[in-house]
DNA sequence: GAGCACTGC
């Protein structure tokens, strides 16, 4: 961050000053501006034939009534989520079953189903129904069912052809996620195969927002591509003239320079890559905003991502106080996840920070990295959702048009393991040439079923990979597969009730609270949870004692607990359970003999173990790789001679987090031939 | 003695 305190950088820049230059004019990157449409009094159903995508109703239905696939772009505001699925059954087309919509997230998925039950004028859950986690609120009435893509997924391994639909819309396909992707294999599949069983054919229907669908119509057998004109108002672009060094220190001058220049009632969102960063720039920009030469407005200054409690995160949407300028410093959680109304300049760093994923080590890495060229639309686009406006891109136009055209899909930079034993599941015959809409690389496949063949969720029979049994129970627990496992272990140990708790912990966001400022009260109050044994029975220790107090909220700030995370711990837990329970599985409590529990997690994790070395340091089991124990393990300060981790966390070193302690030995019984070549220590 | 973009089953 810029230190220069004696001359605030706004004091650098005049109204009018040449930081930025405007883009030469693009062909279609300013959007058309489509009537307007913000009067609240007006009727639904007039509201509804405002919307842009109401006149091409008959065309469009045409269209859709005859084709097999249909990849649909719709620009923000168009309509499209709402009203495709409401002409669809309006018009008796796929009246024989349900169609679903599936979307990436759950509060999307929720919003829109209560949005078109209203449109529909009845109650959800009746015709317009969702699905999604925890929640089903759907009823054999249910014709228009809004679910979450992993949902779908979910409900494929029961029912691979997806019987019950009849048409399937694919929204926000653009996005790319796992699950969409591996969607896209799924219903293709069952497409095909309901021809070959003449089964009533499944219609498929894939929505996009941006215009790069060359990809979606090759893959579902050049299917054409319709468009809808949106709402969106037109945008300026800019960018800078000279290349940036400093993305922060631009980010500064550019926020004060719109400051200056602009009326106090148009807002600012500045897309960014971290905690860190946007609160150390919300810092100097309250600082600098109290020096400003008079005639300058006031300015407040919010951050916003995603582990900020949900009460701060709601300020986003508070009105500034007349005459003061709302600041939003954001993670990308505002290119998708949370819409700000009333922004009219968008700031883009063109920076973001992303998953990378090494399939020989296994190891994910979160790095700052560039923008791709859709994202940085994406985020031009927030500035022009309800009037006119400008997006100052902090890099010049050569680096634009140096941008990668899309994000790399998730699934070419994640752990496959998981995706392979769902679609084993769903009983696709040959996973390894499984058709993707973007391959994975052949070593992220063949790493990912090595993985699961060594936790005995696969075999290989001549050139074969084959499911087995212990396989098939894994895959129906919404879990990694490391995970399900451990807990189908678990009743060997008579440690499930455990087990299920302490799997339930590590697969949601962490349980602790550890505001910094107050970090000697917080390991006063983590000091009588710590156990020896490791960050596993610590968690355990701590989840007992919320039982024991029946969640109560009190008792959570006092011991620095998480009570929302925590909530959704005894949910997963719950569910997990019920999945246990039905796999017939014996569920006992190991009551204070925790080390059963360590047993059980050496023998379920035992291809994330590490051992110390002569000199002090651990090495990974599985890669060899030099590895660190997090200083927020409770094993930090000891030196336990092996320990199987919950993941690895590549930053200034190569960390493990949430550790447990385990016995060489224990890891010998977990795979003897695995380990027969690695383990250095003779038995103690 | 360190630091965690964002979803989701």
């Amino acid at each position: 961050m810029p230190h220069n305190a004696d001359f605030p950088p706004a004091k650098k820049f005049k109204p009018g000053s040449v930081f930025f230059r405007q883009e030469k004019n693009k062909p279609g990157m300013l959007l058309p501006r489509k009537g307007t449409n913000n009067n609240k009094n007006v009727s639904i159903d007039v509201q509804r034939k405002q919307l842009p995508i109401h006149q091409a109703k008959p065309q469009l239905l045409n269209q859709l009534r005859q084709l097999q696939n249909a990849i649909l772009i719709g620009e923000t505001g168009s309509g499209k989520t709402t009203q495709i699925p409401q002409y669809l059954y309006e018009a008796g087309i796929g009246r024989q079953g349900l169609i679903a919509i599936t979307q990436p997230r759950r509060v999307a998925a929720i919003s829109l189903a209560g949005r078109v039950a209203e449109e529909k004028r009845t109650q959800l859950g009746k015709l317009v129904g969702y699905t999604v986690r925890f929640e089903d609120v759907t009823s054999s009435e249910t014709k228009l069912k809004f679910m979450t893509d992993g949902m779908l997924l979910r409900e494929a391994i029961g029912d691979p052809m997806l019987l019950r639909y009849t048409v399937v819309v694919l929204d926000e396909a653009h996005e790319r996620t796992v699950h969409t992707d591996v969607l896209f294999g799924v219903v293709k599949a069952a497409q095909r195969r309901r021809r070959e069983l003449n089964k009533v054919p499944l219609k498929v229907i894939v929505m996009s927002a941006t215009m790069d669908v060359d990809l979606f119509s090759e893959y579902f057998n050049k299917s054409p591509v319709l468009y809808l004109e949106g709402r969106q108002h037109p945008i300026q672009i800019y960018y800078t003239k000279q290349p940036q060094s400093d993305y922060l220190q631009a980010a500064l001058v550019s926020v004060f320079q719109i400051h200056q220049e602009a009326p106090p009632s148009h807002d600012i969102l500045v897309f960014m890559t971290g905690q860190e960063e946007i609160e150390a720039l919300a810092r100097t920009c309250r600082d600098i905003a109290k020096h400003l030469p008079d005639g300058c407005g006031s300015m407040v200054v919010i951050p916003l991502y995603a582990s900020l409690p949900p009460a701060q995160q709601l300020r986003v949407f508070q009105p500034a106080a007349k005459g003061c300028r709302k600041v939003i410093l954001s993670t990308n959680i505002a290119e998708t996840s949370v819409t700000i109304s009333g922004i009219k300049y968008v700031i883009d760093t063109g920076m973001v920070k992303a998953k990378r994923f090494n399939p020989d080590s296994g190891l994910e890495v979160l790095a700052v990295q560039r923008v791709s060229k859709a994202q940085a639309w994406q985020r031009a686009g927030r500035a022009g959702r309800e009037d006119s406006g400008f997006c100052y891109r902090l890099y010049t136009e050569q680096e634009f048009d140096s941008l990668i055209p899309m994000t790399v899909p998730e699934i070419q930079r994640c752990n496959l393991a998981g995706v392979m034993l769902q679609l084993m599941a769903l009983g696709i015959p040959d996973v390894m040439n499984f058709d993707f809409m973007s391959k994975p690389s052949s070593e992220a496949i063949r790493s990912a079923v090595e993985h699961l063949e060594l936790l005995g969720a696969v075999e290989k029979k001549k050139e074969q990979v084959l499911l087995t049994a212990l396989g098939k129970k894994m895959a129906s627990f919404p879990l990694e597969p490391r995970y399900a496992k451990t807990i189908l272990l678990s009743p060997d140990y008579a440690c499930s009730e455990e087990i299920l708790s302490i799997v339930s912990l590590l697969s949601v966001d962490s349980v602790l609270y550890n505001p910094p400022a107050r970090r000697d009260e917080v390991l006063a109050a983590r000091k009588k949870f710590t156990s020896s044994e490791g960050d596993h029975v610590t968690l355990l220790n701590i989840y007992r004692a919320f039982k024991k107090v029946s969640g109560n909220k009190e008792w959570c700030r006092e011991n620095f607990v998480n009570s929302r995370n925590m909530s959704l711990v005894k949910e997963v837990q719950a569910q997990l359970r019920e999945i246990f329970l039905k796999l017939n599985l014996k569920l006992e409590s190991c009551g204070s003999d925790t080390g059963r529990v360590r047993r059980c997690f050496a023998h379920g994790m035992f291809l994330n173990a590490a051992e110390l070395q002569l000199d002090g340091s651990y090495l990974a089991l599985n890669t060899h790789q030099p590895v660190a124990i997090h200083p927020s393990s409770v094993l930090f300060q000891s030196k336990p001679a092996y320990v199987v981790f919950n993941e690895l966390l590549h930053t200034s070193r190569c960390y493990m987090r949430d550790l447990c302690l385990v016995d060489a030995d224990w890891l010998l019984d977990a795979a003897p031939e695995y380990f027969g070549r690695k383990l250095h220590i003779a038995k103690s």
